[in-house]
DNA sequence: TTATTTTTTTAGTCTTACCTAAATATGATA
DNA sequence: TATCATATTTAGGTAAGACTAAAAAAATAA
């Protein structure tokens, strides 16, 4: 059994390993997980004797077959959580982290297979972020970032790069969420900026929006 | 925000308060969380500081209005944490105290309320234990312990005084559960043993067995 | 009342997970 | 290659919450 600080220094290098894409720094895990490098030293240090981590001096660490299938557990439970949260107990998408970050430490295996399994085994969360099956594996989409795409190009929002409260809110604010058909009306070269239509309202949106929001153009 | 240990501690308090009525004995704590007595004196010293408690020196701790409330709140999450488990997950009685031992410790007031609604803001664990509301009221029926009933008397089945795994599974080999009808054929009055009538079936039980179902008369 | 047993508290350690400050390795630059 | 900035690690310390062993208070028995 991991202790929770473990399982969220997991979590983390796991993210940090899919955004990064190879080892991450030291710097980089304390960062994310707001505390001081030496913290993380001494953790993965830990973790590297229980063999849950890869980690060489100065190097960086990287996840072992059975950090990685920890992680993805704790990342299954967290975005199950957030489909009980929403689906069930109608919260709005952008409420919904912080509970799913204590949820997701609940140790019992029977309840998350049976929670699975009541919200009929879903494939997505609320942000429209895949959830590992049992095994680790989740399902692969082919989606691209807003800002990918060309005028007159069309999508269905499937989901969020980013989620932040402030976000997730201005795009309720647009009448945005997963599912919405999204079409590009004009694109400026200058500042990658848009006009998008979406539903009968055109608006223009900045850079940084289109490209925290995830559309499937097939 | 109190920690895990304080709320199991607070918990633990409020339960032995309501058992032994009156003061609790720094060992009875010590028993009932399964640590040393010198960590219970560590324990209540922090907690009265905090004004949770009051505690002197020899003589015993009782909660105070504040520790009081968080106590039953926090049972009152455990509760209906135990409610989700068994109506809507469907895991089976005897399964779910150890899980619910980790769900009450998710810290969302808003959580509880709406999990409370989806519950349909139900009255009784499925122990047959009162929910508290929020603001820690809870019903309190007229229960007694099927030991208490006479011969030829008959009562419902409302509540366990002890839930442990072997108690329920023994009452579901019996075919016993919350709203079953018992009626008293016979009863010794040498060892309080009793041959009672379950649906078709009548069998013989011990005075343990009898002084740990609460049963419901009038 | 005094002696003995039991309960409770105090004092001092341990582990986990964090911290600061100082030391050291790495990588970039001249 | 030598120097400097940055990244990382080591060393040593803290707080929470547990522990053991020893001291002190309370309860019980003689």
């Amino acid at each position: 059994m991991n202790s929770l600080a473990e399982e969220n220094y997991l979590k983390a290098i796991y993210h940090l390993q899919r955004e990064l894409d190879g080892d991450v720094s030291t710097n980089a895990i304390a960062d994310r997980m707001e505390t001081k490098p030496s913290s993380v030293t001494d953790m993965v240090q830990k973790l590297g004797e229980k063999g849950l981590v890869s980690y060489k001096r100065y190097k960086g660490t990287t996840l072992t077959d059975q950090g990685q299938k920890i992680a993805a557990n704790v990342i299954r439970k967290h975005r199950l959580w957030e489909v009980f949260l929403v689906e069930k107990l109608k919260f709005h998408w952008d409420q919904v982290h912080d509970i799913a970050e204590q949820l997701e430490h609940v140790h019992s295996e029977e309840l998350i297979s049976r929670l699975d399994n009541f919200l009929g085994n879903p494939d997505f969360d609320p942000h429209g972020d895949p959830i590992p099956d049992k095994h680790g594996k989740m399902k692969r989409t082919e989606k691209k970032l807003l800002s990918e795409l060309q005028k007159n190009q069309q999508g269905v929002c499937v989901g969020v790069k980013e989620s932040s409260g402030e976000f997730l809110q201005y795009l309720d604010k647009k009448k945005i969420s997963i599912g919405t058909k999204i079409r590009v009306l004009g694109k400026e070269f200058f500042d990658g900026s848009m006009v998008i239509l979406v539903g009968k309202d055109q608006f223009f949106i900045s850079k940084k929006i289109a490209e925290n929001l995830y559309v499937q153009t097939s």
